[in-house]
RNA sequence: GUGGAUGUAGCUCAGCUGGUUAGAGCACUGGAUUGUGAUUCCAGGGGUCGCGGGUUCGAAUCCCGUCUUCCACCCCA
């Protein structure tokens, strides 16, 4: 008999149950921040129209589509009818124009979802892979002050993960517009192919860089590229100097004014949102490859792992779903990639291994017994502790070894001793301890004792190492 | 899509210039008598050497093809 090679396709991740809790714990964090601040879920279909999905066609997205299609409607040489998403952005457009009637604006919406692309395999890169997204999107017009929330909320989730320092960085596309028309580069196209390689600043250097923007592609004077990479250069370190950097600035254009004042707006109030002056900075080499951004622009980076890259990003958008209705919503939002960056902090060292949801096997001592095991299994139950039973009759060192394998901390046994004097034996694994309880006391010493594995579990860590805990 | 590497047990790998039945560590299963795990000791299971073809008396080893996976570029979370 030959069998099938038990395998995934590359570039899906799939986890252990006790990385799967890790995981788990990573989104419910970034949940509960989401909610918050106020942003509302909504979940949109895996599967949608592929000519909603490829409004701006041609170019990378097409090639990254995935396309559905059921056996039964197979159609040779034509495109399918349907696709799964590729981001929550374009669904999302989609959905405020099919429900515009019946929603309030301004929208501000939360979607962790998994989305997929058609990668080429690669360390770190996921072809599903869950997003976690929030926009706020208006209807006609919405306020810049909406760009410094954002910060806000990203501080909120990465200081409750516990990842280690971190900086927002941002930027503003109207301000690299205008300084590029200040340069006498106005041609669209131009600016978005010198914006692509300014991106790449903090990555692979200034020297490699300069030699991409002097080579005869594109066309520019060494003078030229000199004073981009003196201004793409720019970073901040604390607050005033931000506005210092924002003030030396000559703006002899309007787009580079206009750049420049949202900014210093959104600077102030992120320091007013309360989020501490270590967590952001100017970078002005940010620029986000997405064409659609128009304004603000964040990418966040931990401070010790600059070879993780950006671990949330996002921006500042005119007009989100011009492709599917003549109102005018213009947005603001963020993604953060949390199927990468688990994946990144596994490697980083950074992600533990999560605790197993049970708290207490009842170990099975005598098999006559089991009615009794099962009835202390449900009081604990009812307290909320989590328990399993052990129903097989195993030698007890299978019992210990299955609970310490499954990640059980406590094992709880009634054997004829215990029965004879009304105790119950708790052995803690982990400590590898064990002590007596009156059966009455059960439930609150174990309720003690869990309380202080948890707390214990988060402590024992160090302050950069906790992100998963529960 | 372009360029470069890789492939031996579940995992990490060894296997010299071709030479008997392809090895190690970890993992796995069982045992070391009565109610104590992760440590120790003993035993055991597990491999069409990616696949196909060629050279040879003989191929995991040499040659060709093919597939796979990985790395860089592109793009992105």
């Amino acid at each position: 008999m030959s069998f099938t090679k038990a395998r995934t396709m590359p570039g899906v991740m799939e986890l252990l149950p006790l990385d799967q809790i890790a995981l788990q714990n990573l989104l419910d964090t970034v949940r509960r921040n989401f909610e918050r601040f106020g942003f509302l879920p909504i979940e949109t279909p895996a599967i949608e129209f592929s000519n909603v999905l490829l409004t701006k066609s041609g170019g990378e997205t097409e090639r990254q589509v995935y396309f559905v299609q059921s056996t039964g409607s197979l159609k040779q040489g034509e495109v399918p009818e349907l696709a799964l998403r590729f981001d929550l952005t374009v669904p999302l457009a989609r959905y405020v124009a099919e429900h515009e009637a019946q929603l309030t604006f301004p929208f501000r919406r939360y979607q962790m979802q998994r989305v997929y692309r058609g990668e080429s395999a690669q360390r770190g890169r996921f072809r599903e892979f869950y997003q976690c997204d929030i926009d706020v999107i208006g209807k006609d017009a919405l306020s810049v002050r909406f760009d410094a929330e954002i910060p806000a909320v990203i501080h909120s989730i990465f200081s409750e993960l516990k990842i280690g320092a971190f900086t927002i960085q941002l930027n503003n596309r109207k301000l690299l517009r205008g300084f590029f028309e200040q340069q006498g580069i106005a041609d669209n196209q131009q600016q978005m192919l010198i914006l692509r390689e300014v991106d790449k600043l903090d990555k692979r250097g200034p020297g490699r860089v300069r030699e991409t923007l002097t080579s005869a592609d594109f066309g520019l004077s060494a003078e030229a590229v000199d004073a981009i990479l003196a201004f793409v250069g720019t970073r901040s370190s604390g607050h005033q100097d931000a506005l210092a950097k924002l003030a030396a600035i000559a703006a002899d254009n309007e787009s580079l004014r206009v750049g420049v004042a949202e900014l210093r707006e959104v600077l102030e109030l992120v320091r007013a949102f309360g989020v501490p002056e270590t967590n952001y900075a100017l970078n002005f080499s940010i620029a986000r490859g997405l064409d659609y951004y128009t304004g603000t622009v964040y990418e966040t980076t931990l401070d010790a792992h600059p070879e993780i890259g950006s671990i949330c990003s996002g921006g500042r958008y005119e007009d989100l779903a011009s492709h599917y209705t003549r109102s005018k919503l213009p947005g603001v939002g963020i993604s953060i990639g949390a199927t990468r960056l688990f994946w990144q902090l596994q490697q980083a060292g950074l992600a533990r291994r999560g605790q197993s949801h049970v708290q207490v096997l009842v170990a099975q001592m005598d098999a006559a017994e089991l009615p009794r095991a099962l009835g202390l299994a449900t009081q604990l139950r009812m307290a909320g502790i989590n328990t399993e039973v052990q129903l097989e009759s195993k030698k007890l060192a299978r019992q210990f070894q299955y609970a310490d394998r499954a990640g059980i901390r406590f094992v709880v046994m009634q054997g004829a001793d215990e029965l004879a004097n009304g105790t119950v034996a708790v052995k803690d694994l982990r400590r590898g301890e064990q002590f007596a309880v009156a059966e009455a006391e059960l439930i609150k010493t174990l309720r003690v004792e869990i309380e202080q594995s948890r707390v214990m579990g988060d402590a024992a860590l160090p302050a950069a190492a906790a992100v998963v805990a529960p």
